[in-house]
DNA sequence: GACACCTGAGCAACCGTTTGCATTAATTGG
DNA sequence: CCAATTAATGCAAACGGTTGCTCAGGTGTC
């Protein structure tokens, strides 16, 4: 029923290669027939199609994006951004949702994987083995993971998490906690693992609870249990976890930060509407959704290679293209959900002023960066497997 | 790269309509043959390319889902419910986000139209017309719209703003105000059109604001000017956007729901998190985006025409499949967010009971149902221009 | 005036499937 | 034993485009 590339040529009366370069290649037409040509199309209310045309060229501009949960408000500024970059270059964004199921991950690339020039893998629930070998079905972008050999963008939520703990340390906490996120989030290793070391360097205790979903009713289920520590301060995974903790902990009479402060990740819209208002590390989700479009179409289109905030990390040439892992940093966002803490009581009066970031980045210790090292968690309380 | 229909049909010695056979239409083919074709493709990693299937069959089995702005809590469930539906019938869907642009809107559809079988058109910010004319590049459904001729899924707004007003002028409030939504929205002229209605019902006035953004910053942008309104309950477009309005009442001074109330629309899970707890109208957004799904393929696969909750509405048969408008019902959530207005003070204590529901639907006044009725506002501050 | 060159357009093969039809072999009925 | 039916497979034409190649005609050069 819609016009085809064969009903514009017949109105036009040209041959349909001539209708075809009319607009793949306009220069390759005279102006005189390409005019007449436009006239017909507009007429038919002709439109390429776009699966056609990608059946021989092999790029059908689409992008695969794959998320996790789009309910977590972590995630829109990262699709947002994402689509305005790729509409930039004439690529539309396939968005699809896994609901955290590692199986409807894999489905879901391979049902994206003829449809789309590439896939940007999200926040991945999935083993990096599988990921590696999907790989090699249509080329893959993944977010806030590190797997050899792909292309990635992390968001340095080690250093962040370090900051979060320090600022905690900072306030006179000595007993801590940290409400982990799902199992298989690299994220959730890399914010355990700095943690922890955070924590042992200031002589503070952690105690590492979860996997847990990463919602609010995971962050509200655990206020228990997170009492039961008797720490005095928690990290949550994310915002979502914090304020549903912060939920759960009022209806069992815990005022925070009076009685325990708490912080959480990504600095999503709604942490400064909860009442305290979160303290959190921001994420720059937004940077991250268009460097990851960069990375996915560098080789192809006009260079345009916008770098991302934040600094980018190695760059490894492995086979054919550049497989360069860029590394997004966060920074901590002081609000009103942490206070001092029982050492340091009557000090201050409430919330903290942003005055005090006690020695970021101590030399001494070297950053979390350089290649992943296997197995940094010391104290995890539950194990969580991830493959390599 | 990727293994074709042509490599498994050399591996296994037949004819490719063989091995086509043996995905497509595998009683056709002998078994014997077709476990050593089943073997030979997945020996190969071979699977169909459902891009060139979609060329010869005309069916994608994609489906494309427009949406505003994912961005809005709303959104997410709508979707997640939409996604599963299609996943049970083997669909899947492309979700799209439009930043609530009108031409972002159109040109999503023309990118969309020829890769995906249909589309959802969720909350559309265009014209009726131009939705018209799209729908014959496309099947499409529309959600929270009514446009003749076309297959629509709403959520009554209409009886859940009445329902709102209602509790509001059963606290006693007498001067009421609304916060209109986004130009273009249909659920905007709804909730507006009820809402005036049951206000002069209730001999209470009532204050149109708007067009406004329909996010917590539209919200909290418009605290000041509610406030000067000096109404002493207002009705928000949607959830959000009460939740910013309370954010700026309370830096105004104001509190909720004691100096003033405030009622929501959508219930989305935020508005049980926020303090006070939002009284709201709840949307039914999960069932909305299973019947919208179940709409649009009802014609092809096998029928499972599940009912969505609430009462179907006219179902006129149209050219040749039939295009039916349902309706789901919504209803009023009471929670801390509202509380006694003025003149009936010191009568109760806090929120109210949902005793109070005075006469519904007076005969006196026909409900808003029946054909769309233009400049059906009356106190309107803002006209708005919508189409038809 | 012959030659090379350039421009603009047509021809036809191809992308990876599906599917109506033709072909062959095996089975059945009479 | 032959005809008719059935089952299994092959053949080739689509689907809607793109693109390397060919070809005709016009122009410029020596």
């Amino acid at each position: 029923m819609p016009a085809t590339i064969r009903d514009v040529a017949r109105a036009s009366g040209v041959h349909i290669s001539t209708v075809s370069r009319t607009f793949s290649a306009p220069h390759l037409v005279n102006p005189e027939t390409r005019n007449r040509v436009l006239a017909c199309a507009e007429d038919l209310g002709y439109r390429p199609n776009r699966a056609a045309r990608a059946l021989i060229t092999g790029r059908t501009h689409n992008i695969g994006l794959i998320i996790a949960d789009i309910a977590n408000p972590f995630f829109p500024p990262l699709i947002k951004a994402a689509e305005s970059q790729a509409r930039q270059r004439d690529y539309h964004i396939f968005i699809a949702d896994t609901n955290e199921d590692p199986a409807a991950e894999e489905d879901l690339v391979h049902a994206l994987a003829k449809q789309v020039d590439g896939v940007l893998l999200c926040s991945p629930r999935m083993s990096n083995s599988l990921i590696e070998q999907l790989s090699r079905e249509v080329p893959l972008v993944v977010i806030n993971r590190q797997v050899t050999g792909l292309p990635a963008v992390v968001m340095d939520v080690g250093q962040g998490a370090r900051l979060a703990v320090e600022h905690l340390t900072g306030l006179g906490h000595r007993a801590l906690a940290l409400l982990g996120g799902p199992r298989g989030s690299w994220t959730n290793r890399e914010i355990r693992r700095a943690a922890t070391a955070a924590a042992r360097a200031a002589d503070a205790s952690l105690t590492v609870l979860g996997p847990n979903p990463p919602t609010e009713g995971g962050g509200l289920a655990m206020a228990e249990q997170v009492r039961r520590t008797g720490a005095t301060a928690v990290l949550a995974y994310n915002d979502l976890m914090a304020i549903g903790l912060m939920e759960g902990l009022d209806s069992l009479g815990l005022r925070v930060p009076r009685d325990i402060s708490v912080v959480g990740i990504d600095d999503i819209a709604l942490s400064r509407l909860t009442r305290p208002k979160l303290t959190t590390v921001a994420t720059p989700a937004a940077a991250a959704g268009r460097t990851a479009v960069d990375m996915l179409l560098q080789h192809d289109g006009s260079a345009s290679a916008r770098a991302g905030r934040g600094g980018g990390r190695a760059s490894t040439t492995d086979d054919r293209r550049t497989t360069a892992q860029v590394s997004l940093q966060t920074e901590l966002v002081i609000r009103d959900s942490t206070g001092v803490g029982p050492a340091a009581s009557a000090d201050r009066p409430g919330a903290a002023a942003p005055a005090d970031r006690p020695g970021a980045a101590s030399p001494a210790r070297p950053g979390p960066h350089g290649h992943p090292d296997p197995g940094g968690a010391t104290t995890a309380a539950t194990p969580e497997s991830v493959a390599s």
